[in-house]
DNA sequence: CTCTAGATCGAAAGCGCTTTCGTTGATGTT
DNA sequence: AACATCAACGAAAGCGCTTTCGATCTAGAG
C-alpha cells in the first residue's frame, strides 16, 4: 500500500501539502498541485478509508437495516426495490451502503451499536413495525436516521399514502358497481397493513357502505400462504363479498389461488384488487389490477432526507408521503346485475 | 464517543492493559480483565472500526458487487436471493457486507480501487458476463475474491451445474415423448447462457435428436420481453417445436405469455421448462416447470469460499458447482400422439 | 538467601490521514 | 529602505487502537 508519505518522498514536499493537494485546499500552487497529483496516479495511489474517517469522522458509509421477523429480508421484491433506488442515489452522492449484522464478531449487540461501532454517517430502515425495540433505539439515538414504510413523530419517515391507497381501491371497486367489498388486511400491528385498514373503512363509511360480519380479515404477514387462508374465510361466509381488497400483492395472489380451486372465477364471480404491484402481478391470471407503490421515489425522497440530516448535522423530523397509483388489470370487473 | 483511555483513567490501567483485556490476551489477570470489561459496558464504550481497521489492517467487511447491464440489479430475485444468502452466512462469521459505488467521491474509479480503499477483507461478485473488465480487474488482483454464476480460471467460482441442467430439462421433455426440443437461450456471451446451450445441444446429440432449423433462438439478456420476442420467432417457423428448453424463468414466461396470445395452449399445444425457479414460476398459469437453482447453497459456499481466502490469506483457485434440480409443475405434458 | 521463571503490566511506536498554526520568502506600499 | 501583505509550504499533534518489547514483581528452586 502506498501512502501520502511515499508521495511526498517521490516529490519532494511534505505528507501536509500532499494531503492538501489531494483534497483542493487552497494554499498549494498549481505547479506542485499538478506534480503531486500526477506522481499520485503515477505510483497508483489509493486513499486509506479507514485512516480518513478516523480523522474526519465522516464515513461516508450509510448502514441499512430491515426486519427481517418475516424471514424474507431481501428477498421481498418491495424491499429489494426500495434499497436498490436508495443505493443508486446515495452513490450519487459518494455513499457507500453497509449491511451490517447484529454480531459485533460473536458478541451480540443491537443494530444501533453495530452501526456507531462502524461509524456511519447515516442510516435507513425499511420496517414497517412500530413496535420493533431495535428501531426504537436507533431512533432515539441522536444520528440521522430516516425510516421508510411506517410512521413515527420522532424521525424522518417516508411512506406510501396508504390511506389514499385504500380510498382508490374501494373507490374503484364501487365505480364497478361493487357494494360488498371484503378487505384481507395486513397485520394491524404492522404500520401499513392498520393504515390500509383504515383507508378501507374509511372509504367504505363514505361510501355509505357496509362492512358485513367476517368481511374484515387478518391476513398476517403479507404471504401468499396467509392470503390463501384469509380468502378460504371468506369464501366460507354465508354471503360472500364480489370484491375483494387485498392488503398486498403476494396476499391477493394466494386468494386468488384459493378462488380458482375452489371453483370461483376471477373476476367474473369476484373481483380482486392488491397493493404493492411487484413483478409477478403483472403475470399472474388474471393480471392482477393492485394499487402500485413507487418504490422509486420513496427510495430516492429517502435519500433526500437522509443526506439533508447528514449535512446539516442534526436529526429532522418530517413525514414524506408518496402517492399511489391505481394500476388497472384484469383482475377486477364491473358486477353483473344478477 | 468514549475511548479506551476514557477507560484506562477510569480503572487506573494503561490503555495498553485496557486494549489487551478487551482483546482476551493472555497476560491480564482475571482480575483486571473483569474490572476493565465491567466500567466498559458500565460507561459504554464500542470499539472504534475505522481505528481498528487502520492499525490491524483487517476491516471486517466484504465488498460485493453485481453486474448491472441488465439494469435491474438487485432487484433481480436470483441476484437478492444469492446476496441474501451470502449476508446471512457471512454475518455468522463476523463480516459485513458493503454495497459499493463506483464512483470515489466523484472521481470515478474502479470497483477493485473502490474495495480497496474501503479495505474490504474479501470481495464477492456476482455477474455471468465473463468479459466484464472490472470482474477480471479483480480477479486478476491479489485480494480474496470469490465470483458466482459463471466460470474462470484465475479465481473462486461458484456457479450452478448448467451443464447438468439443460440435460435434465431436455431428458425431461424425451421422457414426456417430445422429440421437436427447441431452446431459447440466454446470451451466448453470457456464461449461464452459453453453458445451457451446451446442455441443450449434448443432451439432443445424445439422445440422437435433431436440432431443427431455427430452434436454437438468442433471449438475449433473460428478460421477460426477450422471452416473448423469441417465443414469436418460435412460433413463426414452418415446424413449431413441442417442447421447449427456456434458459430462464422471466424468458419462459415471457414466452408463455405470447403463446397463449396466439392461441397455443401451454402445456397442451406446447411443453415449456423454465430455469431458475424464481418465486413467480409457481404463480403463473400453468404453473412453471423449471430448473431450481439452489440460492441457499451458492449462497453458503461462497462464504465458505471466500472465508477460506481471507483466513489462509492466499487465493484459493476452485470451481464449485451446485446441483441443480427439476421442479415439476404444469407448463409440460405428455406429447399427445396423433 | 540468591536466582530464575512466570505472571502482569505499561511505554511507545505505528497504522495513514487531516488540520491548525506558524514560518518563509516574495511582492507591493509609502 | 522599512514595512505590511499574501501566497506557499511544513511541523506537529491528534484520531482510537494494536502490538512489541521491556520492566516489575512474586513465588518457587536450590
Amino acid at each position: 500500500m502506498i501512502t501520502i508519505y511515499d508521495l511526498a518522498r517521490k516529490t519532494g514536499f511534505s505528507s501536509t501539502t500532499v494531503s492538501k493537494a489531494l483534497n483542493n485546499y487552497p494554499d498549494v500552487s498549481k505547479k506542485t498541485r499538478q506534480a503531486i497529483l500526477d506522481t499520485a496516479t503515477e505510483m497508483g495511489y489509493l486513499p486509506n478509508a479507514h485512516a480518513q474517517s478516523l480523522s474526519t469522522k465522516k464515513s461516508w458509509t450509510i448502514g441499512v437495516m430491515f426486519s427481517e421477523d418475516n424471514q424474507i429480508g431481501m428477498k421481498h421484491p418491495f424491499f429489494s426495490a426500495v434499497i436498490e433506488s436508495f443505493r443508486k442515489h446515495a452513490e450519487k452522492e459518494g455513499y457507500d451502503l453497509i449491511l451490517a449484522s447484529r454480531n459485533l464478531r460473536n458478541r451480540g449487540s443491537s443494530y444501533l451499536e453495530h452501526f456507531m461501532y462502524r461509524g456511519v454517517d447515516g442510516i435507513v430502515v425499511i420496517c414497517s413495525d412500530p413496535n420493533d425495540p431495535q428501531v426504537q433505539e436507533m431512533i432515539d439515538a441522536s444520528i440521522p436516521i430516516v425510516v421508510i414504510d411506517m410512521s413515527n413523530r420522532n424521525c424522518s419517515v417516508v411512506f406510501s399514502d396508504n390511506l389514499s391507497g385504500g380510498a382508490l381501491a374501494i373507490n374503484y371497486l364501487y365505480s364497478l358497481g361493487h357494494t360488498k367489498i371484503a378487505h384481507i388486511s395486513g397485520e394491524p400491528s404492522i404500520y401499513a397493513g392498520q393504515v390500509r385498514i383504515q383507508g378501507y373503512s374509511d372509504a367504505m363509511k363514505k361510501l355509505k357502505l357496509p362492512i358485513l360480519e367476517g368481511y374484515l380479515v387478518n391476513g398476517g404477514m403479507f404471504s401468499i400462504e396467509e392470503g390463501a387462508k384469509a380468502m378460504d374465510k371468506l369464501l366460507d361466509l354465508k354471503e360472500p363479498p364480489t370484491a375483494i381488497f387485498v392488503a398486498g400483492d403476494h396476499m391477493a395472489i394466494g386468494a386468488m389461488e384459493v378462488a380458482k380451486k375452489r371453483g370461483y372465477n376471477i373476476p367474473d364471480d369476484i373481483s380482486i384488487i392488491g397493493y404493492d404491484d411487484i413483478e409477478m402481478a403483472s403475470y399472474v391470471t388474471p393480471k392482477l389490477t393492485t394499487i402500485k407503490q413507487d418504490t422509486d421515489s420513496i427510495g430516492i425522497r429517502a435519500t433526500q432526507l437522509l443526506m439533508k440530516q447528514i449535512i446539516q448535522k442534526k436529526k429532522i423530523i418530517t413525514e414524506e408521503i408518496i402517492p399511489v397509483e391505481l394500476i388497472e388489470r384484469e383482475s377486477c370487473k364491473r358486477l353483473k346485475k344478477k
